[in-house]
DNA sequence: AGGATAAAGTTCGCAGTACGAACAAATTCA
DNA sequence: TGAATTTGTTCGTACTGCGAACTTTATCCT
């Protein structure tokens, strides 16, 4: 039960109650389609009337359209209704700092067209060339409209501004970009963290069971964020700044981390980690000193490639990393009991080798009495750019903001 | 934005309109009380016809009352609404290991009596005895009637089955403690964990600031227990064991925990710590080992004591467990970005010499962008009791559930 | 004194909504 | 061909908030 907010707070009208069914009605059409009035009757409690009069507003605003006429034993025919993917087009961009990525989805969130560019250094300067890549694909891909802009991001964003004030990967000064490609654009933009759109991809379309209700993510790139959904909803803190846990310490005397403090989560658990314990490995067995700098150059997926090749040194230096990663997610199941823990990254590629480790030291380490399934995403299903498409259809099928 | 959850959601009826709004202006009166209608309609947008009849609805249940006539310059003189503090009344229980403490309080929340007893080691035995107190103290406070009984427990309790499932400072077994409550006084009861009850205490009836939405509130006492509000609701995670900060690792090759691991925060930040490090220090001091059996008998109110003494030693134990508070409030500062983070327990009585430490620890430590405020409760507020009442009176005063 | 002004609170018709019963439509089966 | 069954629509009712007009109760100014 939430607490009114008094200084935040919006009263109900006639119109509330309608907003509020036939929001229900859409995600119910988004869940069982094709599927008829009568059943929408009976999977919503509402009276058969009040579902035709939902449903004929919503098929007059185009969300939903009529389809094929049904099949039954006995009685008359259902007429089937779907969601109306066509109706129309949302654009996702996912920032990252080398790549930014960007495509057109229609309603039902299906990629219509997708294309990369390089990221710069210079913010001003690379928003007026995204600008341009938007507005091409949008008249390269004509829509009846265009809802929105989401936008995944390697940093954070100020809540009450919306201005993006700490993007330390991509070297980027604090800076107005909503408001910049809003006005570009003519259309509403929504930005977020790239771990709480991958929290909101997996908690929107990912392949859960019934009732999760608090899901948490953890990208694992060179850093580790974590995106958190609880009660059904993300977490942004005090000035939308929640989810750092990868900077909560895990050992107070361990390696430094570029956050100034030492021996922080994804300074243990990150891809370089892997990387550093590789090279500390390599340089303790062949008791070298000049081989550090060959090993300088070595990524995170020619650890993986090693791995496969089942190199003894690259398989234990993923299992360290393993490990590490399996006593922040304890962390997070120990505080937080959410229903699923999704890992995103490269790290999933190997999960086979990965997962167990994981599953273990969590079994070990967190105190719970709640059975929280791991993970791995699928990578394929690029979480950031449809979390970022989630931030738009997110207004149409979220629940309405009441009291 | 919340997802609409399929498996468990609720459409709107006309009714909804009502309910929304007049729970707006329940909420509108407790804080603003005493107040007119028409300040009323400024305060929720409303019209002043539909104030009107929202206040007339609400003055038949007896939730308002018509208090006096105000005073303008000009103009007709306003009538003024108060909350009716006397419609109803609330049991609170505040179960402890070692004492348990019940009170009567009025729908305003005060006391009108408050009793304590011993809380026994067999649950069906001390419930019985419970039961009687509790009708003992209805019959000689009647009210009009009684809305239900809260209860705070140092445990847990299942989500669904609503059954208490973990209690090892109790050392009760599983126990179906609601239904024997409910069954036996006929009123609906609330179970919620001791730290959750301290944290909707101070979220209800704390003197924060405006605009607290997210705060976390954390127990010292034997143990830690961390009570989560974010979103301006309680934290249950996916069986309602979410809030085990207390046992996440925070020195891996630290001190056993009681739970079976190691090094877990509350090993090393609760008041048992701190009399283990005085016993530490001492001992390393002295050179003794005989000492430790006299040291056994100290609890923490003795260092308590001592600090005020200004015992070197005493001091310096307090300042290691204030230390370790800190590195844990860092963890959760750092990922949950709280606005308020709320600290109870005997250790406040010493803040003056806690607080500034922890506050040095949490700046150093937490990786953030919020200002997150730490804050001593008072002791005297019986957090616990209250918070416990906030269960009941939660129902009335909390947003409904929509959709 | 008496009218102008001002503010609080009430009344009433309207529009939007869900409910629920009755009805129309479409189909199968005996 | 008619009964049974299921889908979908129509229509009157009740509830709600809106908004304008009205009543009530003050003070201020001439």
């Amino acid at each position: 039960m939430r607490k009114i907010d008094l200084n935040n707070f919006q009263v109900a009208t006639n119109g509330t109650v309608r907003d509020i069914n036939s929001r229900i009605m859409l995600n119910l059409v988004r869940k069982h389609q094709p599927v008829s009035r009568a059943d929408l009757m009976r999977y919503s409690g509402l009276q058969r009337s009040t579902v035709s009069a939902i449903t004929e507003q919503l098929i007059a605003e185009r969300w939903l359209k009529v389809g094929a006429v049904g099949n039954l034993p006995r009685g008359r025919k259902p007429t089937f209704l779907h969601l109306n993917t066509e109706r129309c087009g949302v654009i996702g961009v996912d920032i990252q700092p080398a790549t930014t990525t960007l495509a057109v989805s229609s309603m039902g969130s299906q990629f219509l067209a997708q294309e990369s560019m390089p990221t710069e250094k210079d913010p001003a300067e690379f928003i007026a060339r995204l600008i341009r890549r938007i507005k091409d694909l949008m008249r390269a891909h004509p829509q009846n409209s265009y809802e929105g802009i989401g936008v995944s991001l390697p940093g954070r964003k100020d809540l009450p501004s919306q201005r993006l004030v700490f993007a330390p990967n991509l070297g980027w000064p604090e800076y107005d970009l909503k408001s910049r490609l809003q006005d570009a654009t003519g259309l509403p933009v929504e930005l977020e963290n790239a771990a709480n759109a991958c929290a909101l991809s997996e908690f929107w379309f990912g392949h859960l069971s019934k009732g999760v209700n608090n899901l948490i993510a953890v990208t694992v790139s060179d850093g580790i964020g974590t995106g958190i959904i609880l009660n059904g909803q993300l977490v942004r803190g005090s000035t939308g700044v929640a989810g750092e846990f990868g900077h909560v310490t895990q050992m107070p005397d361990g390696p430094q981390c570029r956050c100034g403090n030492s021996g922080c989560w994804e300074v243990l658990a990150s891809n370089a980690a892997a990387v550093r314990y590789y090279t500390e490995l390599a340089s303790v067995h062949k008791g070298e000193v000049g081989s550090k700098s060959d090993m300088a150059k070595l990524s995170f997926g020619d650890i993986l490639r090693l791995v496969e090749q089942n190199d003894v040194r690259a398989c234990k230096a993923l299992d360290q990393m393993a490990h590490h990663l399996g006593a922040g997610i304890a962390m997070l199941v120990t505080g937080l009991a959410p229903d699923v823990v999704v890992v995103v990254g490269e790290v999933t590629r190997a999960w086979d080798k990965v997962g167990p480790v994981v599953a273990e030291v969590v079994k070990r380490r967190a105190f719970t009495h709640a059975v929280t399934r791991i993970l791995p995403t699928d990578p394929e299903a690029q979480p950031r750019l449809r979390g970022a498409i989630v931030l738009v259809l997110q207004k149409h099928f979220g629940a309405p903001v009441i009291a």
